[in-house]
RNA sequence: GCGAGUGUGAUGGAAUAGGUAGACAUAGCAGACUUAAAAUCUGCCGGUCGUAAGGCUGUGCCGGUUCGAGUCCGGCCACUCGCACCA
């Protein structure tokens, strides 16, 4: 190919070949693509401002995180945004369609320990390269909208947004005994531990106390938890999800009086769901890392076996101690506290199955109406007593239980509860307590703040200063960014790098302006990409972090489209973030995603692709072999979105036969040079001659790309059938694309049509074929595939004439009146079962479908003899004889 | 254990409000073109009985509702994911 492949929009093209030996059989992308990416770039046609005139969508994929490599998990998350931001675009929406990087993270800092290169050089050149390989599918971005969250211009933003929180009060220190992971070498939030072990490296996470920076996000959990009904757009499984993790429960929180005091306490809380059981508690636990357990120890007999026990306990791994088939285990501390309804002496005991973290770390022990404590109590003899008994059979006996009773039923032993269902004694008990001022209603969470220091170097630092005069001092916003510094030892050693730079760590108190060291811990990365999608909107301004008239204009995101392996991660912190934001009044929306499509995974033989597994595919490869719209085009068509995708090279192989197999048809009609010259001869006396038995007719005579009402009524029945196939393909793309996001369906759709229109051209006699139907069939496949494959598209409509960009088309639409069929096919059932298939007039009544099915020979036959009991029809569709 | 999802030809999948099960594609088989192959084009393609017309059967299993069930209801089974001693 000639250097400058440049071609002014609009005017009718030739269409090029690859080699004139192999004729028109392959079309060349590997020619057509880059060209194209280059025009659209050159001309900037998917740059978007803001334009109050039109209805704006925001359409956003998760951003990558820059491992260097495009993978086919990325190829399906943008591939799939592609298409609905063209799609939206065509439709006549100002489309705002983004993409930047994720950029802090542990991977470069383990690389620079590796192999010595800076990890901002690491992710810079990870970047260049992912950026390349994005280019060469083809997508539709704002690449002057590209953002990257380790750059000073974006994580200053990213601290302002800290100190904000921490005005707010949403962000400060405590010490905590936090989730460790030795191989990452710093902490971890609980969300990143999955069953007791690291989500990234699958480490075991170990227990430690350390002061660390939380956000408050459990002030944000009942709303957290209410607004997910404000989205509708979002998979129930994500919401189900989100809910869970959060966690809300409601009860009571209970005292129980020491008889004496013991280290200054007087009383021990318990927090329960099930106070309808009160009255039969029988013995209490805690969980050993309570307050009150070492002043038991004081002076306690059992002192050493109970410090064994409970070093037993904290010595069990996370994991171990919270797994459910871990055997409940526990130790009597010889002292004992007061059921502050009966009255009656309760025993207290330490078990390793009571969480320090949720509730009060203490609960109380009803053997007979809780499996745990059941279990428990039959291992060490603890006494039972029943409370509930179940209605309509026989009564329980303590003695003769073998589990624990925890279904509905009605109070006995409850004194004056007794005989009340034990769900209204919940509400009464609760009020009863309350009014007695034995204990107070509580509603807990399972959440717990989000813990967001790291003890890593590649992430942005926390904006503050320790003075010795003045303590814990906000860096003012003039002195943003704090920076990074660029080169810093790596040793990770469990604490922060920053921390053996001294020139980091020493500064000045930007209140008393005396010596102070600055907090050498950086942000968990999940705080960059809690607001990304805000930055987006006017990613250039420096002087904040988004621009509220921008912000106001493109948010909230219409469509969000990812993995949902960030259903609680990312998806929540993000939830959470927008809250805050919104109650500071920086944002309007309070909700950032208003629609959720979580995509499938790629799979291949069965699992996921993974480098560990070997099981990989390279985006890269394909994108070589078969070009980008090929690769697109597949991986859209094997599975509907949400679901996994096997990958299959036959497959790709597929979709780029259908390719050609448009390559070629356009071609027939639209032919090149030479062939163009003859059909152009030919065609001067009848105007629609074929020259040599194929269809080599010109059609660029005709003045307009596209029918808008076609005068189906006066056309005969081949030339109806092209133009009620072009009509319904686009009503089912238009349908697939923007209803159901049924990718896989739409691209079956336009196969359809491509095979309708190769049956017209091969069946209908040339001098027969109707040539502005054709050219209008072959405008709107052009149009409708373009969100597809982006590239043979614009190659196509700029062979067949069309003015401007394919992209900057409208979509299509459709006329109903083309898809009406004067004949439909009918069945003909009896008892149920098809018997016969009749072809009938368009929307014949019930009783003229009757009529047409018993005029039939063959279901004549059928039922003769028989006793019609009675006929169902249904119009266009069917008619069951009932007969007997 | 709890919650959610999935289960349809050899394979990926389709059937959008209960109405022709298997669209579209992949693989396979047969044929055309070719010296041959590739590419391309055409036809067939759930199982089973039958020369055929056609019959029977068939959407994980069992049962139900209905004129009619892949679709709705009840009960199971398998797999996947999430949560998991949260009191």
């Amino acid at each position: 190919m000639a250097q400058d492949q440049r071609r002014p929009f609009g005017v009718i093209q030739k269409i090029p070949r690859i080699q004139e030996d192999i004729m028109q059989e392959r079309y060349d992308f590997q020619a057509i693509e880059p060209q194209w990416q280059q025009q659209w770039q050159d001309e900037h046609i998917y740059r978007v401002t803001e334009d109050p005139a039109k209805p704006k969508y925001y359409c956003l994929e998760m951003f990558p995180y820059p491992s260097g490599n495009l993978h086919m998990g990325h190829v399906r998350n943008y591939s799939i945004g592609d298409v609905v931001a063209r799609f939206k675009t065509m439709q006549g929406f100002n489309v705002l369609h983004p993409m930047g990087w994720d950029a802090f993270g542990l991977p470069a800092e383990n690389a620079a320990i590796k192999h010595g290169v800076p990890p901002a050089d690491w992710t810079k050149s990870n970047i260049a390269n992912m950026r390349t390989q994005l280019k060469t599918m083809g997508l539709s971005y704002d690449w002057d909208r590209e953002v990257a969250t380790c750059t000073p211009e974006y994580y200053k933003w990213t601290q302002w947004l800290f100190l904000q929180f921490y005005n707010a009060g949403l962000a400060y220190k405590k010490k905590a005994n936090v989730n460790w992971c030795p191989s990452c070498a710093t902490v971890l939030a609980n969300e990143q531990v999955v069953e007791g072990a690291c989500e990234r490296c699958d480490s075991t996470v170990e227990k430690k106390a350390l002061e660390q920076w939380f956000f408050r996000i459990t002030d944000y959990a009942q709303r957290l938890i209410d607004d997910l009904e404000k989205l509708p757009g979002w998979p129930d499984k994500v919401k189900t999800m989100q809910e869970n993790w959060i966690g809300r429960s409601e009860g009571v929180e209970m005292d129980f009086p020491l008889p004496s005091p013991i280290g200054g306490f007087d009383k021990l809380t318990v927090y329960t769901t099930r106070q309808d059981t009160i009255y039969g508690v029988t013995y209490l636990v805690l969980a050993p890392e309570h307050p009150l357990v070492e002043h038991l120890l004081q002076n306690n007999p059992k002192e050493a076996e109970i410090r064994a026990f409970i070093k037993k306990v904290l010595g069990q791994s996370e994991i171990l101690r919270t797994a459910t088939d871990t055997e409940k285990e526990g130790i009597f501390t010889g002292h004992y506290c007061q059921n502050p309804v009966t009255g009656e002496p309760v025993a207290i005991w330490l078990a390793n199955y009571v969480l320090a973290e949720y509730g009060t770390g203490a609960v109380m022990g009803v053997p007979t109406h809780d499996q745990r404590d059941f279990e428990f109590a039959q291992k060490y003899a603890l006494p039972l007593k029943v409370v509930i008994q179940p209605v309509g059979v026989p009564d329980l006996v303590a003695d003769d239980m073998d589990h624990a009773y925890e279904d509905e039923g009605v109070l006995v032993n409850s004194d004056r509860f007794n005989g009340m269902n034990n769900n209204d004694a919940l509400a009464a008990i609760a009020a009863y307590v309350e009014e007695t001022g034995k204990g107070v209603r509580k509603v807990n969470f399972r959440l717990r703040d989000w813990l967001i220091s790291r003890q890593r170097y590649w992430g942005a630092p926390i904006p503050i200063v320790y003075c010795d005069k003045c303590g814990e001092v906000a860096v003012p916003d003039q002195d943003l960014p704090v920076i990074l510094p660029n080169d810093v030892e790596f040793k990770p050693n469990g604490e922060s790098p920053l921390k053996s730079r001294p020139d980091f760590v020493h500064t000045t108190c930007p209140k008393c302006g005396g010596p102070a060291q600055r907090e050498t811990d950086t942000m968990d990365t999940f705080v960059c990409s809690s607001w990304y999608y805000l930055r987006y909107t006017a990613p250039y301004s420096d002087k904040d972090a988004f621009e509220r008239s921008a912000v106001d204009y493109w948010m909230n995101v219409d469509q969000y489209i990812g993995g949902v392996e960030h259903a609680i991660l990312h998806l929540l912190y993000s939830r959470f973030f927008t809250k805050v934001l919104h109650d500071l009044n920086l944002v309007a929306v309070d909700e950032p995603f208003a629609n959720l499509l979580t995509q499938g995974m790629v799979l291949l033989g069965g699992s996921k692709m993974s480098k560990s597994k070997g099981n990989t595919v390279s985006p890269e490869e394909i994108i070589a072999k078969y070009g980008a719209d090929t690769a697109r085009l597949f991986i859209l068509f094997a599975a509907p979105p949400e679901r996994d995708l096997e990958w299959s090279d036959r497959g790709v192989e597929g979709a780029h036969r259908f390719l050609n197999r448009v390559w070629r048809l356009v071609q027939a009609y639209y032919p090149g040079e030479e062939a163009s010259t003859a059909g152009a001869e030919a065609s001067t006396e009848t105007g629609n001659e074929a020259s040599d038995g194929k269809s080599r007719i010109s059609l660029q005579q005709i003045a307009s790309l596209l029918i808008t009402n076609p005068d189906v009524a006066s056309l005969n029945s081949d030339d109806r059938e092209l133009v009620r196939m072009a009509h319904v393909t686009v009503k089912r793309v238009t349908e697939d694309i923007g209803q159901r996001f049924n990718f896989n369906t739409a691209v079956s759709a336009i196969m359809e049509l491509v095979n309708a229109l190769y049956l017209y051209k091969d069946k209908v006699a040339p001098k027969a074929q109707n040539l502005s139907l054709i050219k209008d069939a072959l405008a709107r496949l052009i149009l409708v595939l373009a969100p597809f494959a982006p590239h043979i598209s614009e190659e196509l409509w700029q062979a067949i004439g069309g003015s401007g960009s394919v992209h900057q088309q409208s979509w299509p639409s459709y006329d109903p009146a083309a898809l009406v069929q004067d004949q439909v096919p009918v069945v003909v059932q009896i008892n149920g079962k098809v018997r016969e298939k009749l072809q009938l007039p368009n929307g014949l009544d019930g009783e003229a479908l009757q009529a047409a099915a018993m005029d039939n020979q063959r279901v004549q036959e059928l039922i003769q003899g028989k006793t019609i009991v009675k006929v169902i029809t249904v119009p266009n569709k069917l008619v069951n004889i009932v007969v007997r």
